[in-house]
DNA sequence: GCCCTAATTGATATATTGTATCTATCCCTT
DNA sequence: AAGGGATAGATACAATATATCAATTAGGGC
């Protein structure tokens, strides 16, 4: 990650709280952290252990359940559900309404990469939705697929 | 279910396990009779309650998550991780390979439906994969949206 | 038919992921 | 500083899934 400054991302993160009317404790702090800081997709339980890591803090797997669910309605995580994992949103300094997002997920070993498709592969997956009766397709798509080294490893 | 005849069905699965070297036991029929006969996905645990639903039977869901794993090896049935449910494949008849199939999965609900992606749209979406160093995306394609219902419930 | 072997199933334990609920604490407002 | 809502702690438990080893069953060669 960090692809732009860690204490703007914070600083950006903290606002979208206040704005969305929470608080941005030291403990959802330190969850975001530890997500923008991985540069993999991270499991609650990997969270927490992170979280733990070399130091005096105890922070439980249910709290992280709980912050990671608020850091999701303020847009500021994603939840990969093919992965049962989560990561920090690229987009979290943007002031405009989330962009699309596209996850690609290792099948073998749940490698996260994430891409951008074109508004017309959107377009078309929005049209296949609509033609069954779903309203919309989420604005984060997950597609599972094979990374180049599981590929090979299965072949 | 049942879009051709329910023993035709099972006749072809045979067919599979037979040529896979696999023998079509009377506890995997049972399990893949369920999964026929539902027209909703179903979890393994579901699955389990199905298979000893005023019976005598005794399906340990022990036992539905390895045959599960087998009725998979042989493209007799999908696995679909954003929901942690199973439904069987609506191309088991069929001689060639698999074809693609894309399931269309509610986030509110978890509500599947079967979709049918044009070629091009599977095309961009394996275009977008390639370049992330994907070598392919998974046949069973899983895109996470809002049926009717919940979109109205929520909105 | 009988035995050998491998495939299949049974049984138990445990890991992983996630939710429910109630209590205690913190911190903002007045 | 006190009241009250937001936040965090703690415990229990539900749901999903895997690991392992023993028991049983079914086919194939004799």
């Amino acid at each position: 990650m960090s692809m732009v400054d860690y204490d703007t991302v914070m600083s950006a993160a903290e606002q979208k709280c206040i704005q969305g009317g929470i608080r941005f404790t030291k403990r959802r702090k330190q969850v975001l952290s530890v997500l923008i800081e991985a540069d993999v997709a991270l499991s609650a339980y990997e969270i927490a252990e992170r979280c733990n890591a070399g130091s005096d803090s105890n922070m439980p797997a249910m709290s992280v359940y709980r912050i990671l669910d608020l850091l999701q309605d303020q847009n500021l995580i994603h939840r990969l559900e093919i992965a049962n994992k989560y990561v920090s949103c690229s987009h979290m300094t943007c002031s405009h309404e989330h962009d699309q997002s596209q996850f690609l997920i290792c099948g073998g070993c749940r490698h996260v990469e994430e891409i951008y498709l074109s508004p017309d592969a959107v377009d078309a997956l929005q049209t296949a939705a609509s033609s069954a009766g779903f309203s919309a397709i989420s604005p984060q798509l997950e597609i599972k697929g094979w990374c180049a080294e599981c590929h090979q490893s299965n072949e």
